[in-house]
DNA sequence: CTGTTAGCGCCTTCAT
DNA sequence: ATGAAGGCGCTAACAG
């Protein structure tokens, strides 16, 4: 691999020189700056970026880390951040925190070791309190997807997780649902909480009694939305609607009630959350809450651009769902009735 | 941030003495040990990763680079191998090449340029020859998923595209099928082109003839499953089953069947490609054909650590896929009818 | 066991 | 407009 001291030995210039016409600094005679180009030309010299790097203690890069790489959730993620980083002429790296506080911890560090000019992290797993020592004890300015973090409201970009499953929840009760089972997405962190959150107070202002027997704690999987709608079959728990903590789930779920006889949404309703592509073509289309992860990430990464320039930033307002409202989901046994008197 | 020296100095040590312990080699006391230690410990230091590279000539990762970052597939494929990378202590470091085959090779450039000890290459876009001319220019060993490349068949991680397309189309003719329409991924790739091809031999070899109203040429998206399934059925093809190229344009696709008022499977078969994470829960289930990615990939990572540490590696033999038979698949019309005369 | 001395490849004053 | 020299933070002989 040739290196400038090739290319200016070639070129019959001294590595300064090299250097000038790589980064365009200075003033450079146009023949001589030929001359080099052409030495690079020649060599097929390419800059050693690391040494780069170094010299100028800037990389050129931001870093991004996400809990995991599974799930549609996550490419649509990548792929705007990709996209994003790239017209602010910077490169992306992107690490996985395996799904742990201490890999996502980990994975932060080793794009700080590599000196990344700004590091956008979007954490499932890490307290808060964790995150903040995290962000004070790195150089490069770090901003926080998902995270309501009120030392430093500025740093994140997140959207109001409960106030959309409070929405979904209370477009069920509209429609006549009292009866209404729900799955959660994983219960320890701030998003399965939330949500969780989202649904109790719907009921809870509705005048509907909190029973525990329907609600079921799930993962993110499918194959958990499956298994969970069974043991809610099972346990002969009574629901008109189930609020299902994600698409994912609400696909396993819909198999469970279908090879139990029950219809979509004739006899039972069905909302999701996340409007997964395939929610659109489900059969029948599932009713769901749009979250605005393009928006949100590009957020992010501009946010991240700005604090690597050193430019000022200011404090996002939070982000909102929307109701997708599709097929599955239909006026239920209470639909008219406007009395919304205590049940008990 | 606190440097090497930094610490040398507080521990009352040289630079090197502090490179001892830090990596390791050679012989330090254990009470100068202790020291240096308690002096990293207070100074919070940490190794100037790019320095220490760039001294090494080795950056102890591996770097991927995928067409996009986009849907189920390549999700799994970086999950497995950001796990994979992981037990071989180095770590990962993804980039996308934006869908495009310029991107791809950019992508590739950056990764050599920062040093990862060897590259995995998923490229959708690249033709061969542009893939070897950028293997051979730079210095890092790549290894290459989803390509059979003649001049460098042990980089190679690839799959039997087109023989399980084959396999996938003549298990439609076994069950009484004849009249197989066909949605294709994108054609100008190597895997377009692989699957369409497995089609038609599978027809050809059981004398069916080509019909090119059958065939329609997609993308990858569910979006286009459902216009080119319309199409068909608006041009008025007479097909008994579907071979969708994937499961994303088998969901479109069966979207509208639905809203034609034709039943899956009773009206139509649909057969689908990937084995995507909803198959299994979709109604009906959907028949389709499993690849081994996480096999592939993981393999593809154990051949580039043994090719950035120098360990000799021998050619793989192809992976091969496995037809996932659920219930989108019935008997057609020509069942038990064992005579396969042509038909012209 | 530990310190000294050269680099790794590039950038950047400071002279000329 | 260009060259010489020192430094970015770390590693790797080579002496003692």
């Amino acid at each position: 691999m040739a290196t400038m001291l090739d290319v200016s030995l070639r070129a019959g210039v001294s590595k300064a020189t090299v250097s000038r016409v790589l980064n365009g600094t200075g003033q450079v005679k146009e023949s001589t700056r030929k001359q080099v180009y052409k030495a690079m030309e020649e060599l097929g010299y390419r800059p050693n970026f690391l040494a780069r790097s170094l010299a100028n203690r800037t990389s050129n890069s931001i870093g991004l880390v996400v809990s995991t790489f599974d799930g549609f959730y996550f490419g649509r993620l990548l792929q705007q951040a990709s996209r994003q980083t790239e017209t602010h002429g910077k490169q992306l790296i992107v690490t996985d925190g395996h799904d742990t506080p201490e890999r996502e911890e980990q994975a932060v560090q080793m794009l700080a070791d590599r000196q990344c000019d700004a590091i956008v992290l979007y954490t499932r797993f890490m307290s808060e309190k964790a995150i903040m020592k995290l962000i004070n004890s790195i150089d490069m300015p770090v901003v926080v997807i998902n995270r309501d973090l009120s030392q430093a409201r500025d740093r994140c970009v997140f959207f109001e997780q409960q106030d959309a499953a409070f929405q979904a929840v209370e477009y069920l009760i509209s429609q006549g649902h009292r009866d209404i089972a729900c799955i959660t997405v994983p219960i320890h962190t701030p998003t399965g909480k939330a949500r969780l959150q989202g649904y109790r107070s719907a009921l809870e202002k509705h005048g509907i009694a909190w029973d525990p027997d329907k609600v079921k704690y799930g993962d993110s999987g499918m194959t958990r939305g499956y298994e969970l709608c069974l043991q809610l079959l099972e346990e002969k728990a009574t629901f008109s609607a189930l609020f299902a903590c994600n698409d994912d789930m609400a696909l396993g779920a819909s198999k469970a009630l279908h090879q139990a006889g029950l219809r979509i949404p004739q006899d039972i309703s069905l909302f999701g959350f996340d409007d997964a592509p395939s929610a659109k073509w489900l059969e029948p289309g599932l009713s769901t809450v749009y979250l605005p992860i393009d928006n949100m990430i590009t957020t992010a990464i501009d946010q991240a651009i700005k604090l690597a320039n050193d430019l000022p930033i200011e404090t996002l307002p939070p982000f909102t769902g929307k109701l997708v409202l599709r097929e599955s989901v239909t006026t239920g046994p209470f639909y008219q009735n406007s009395s919304s008197a205590s049940s008990s």
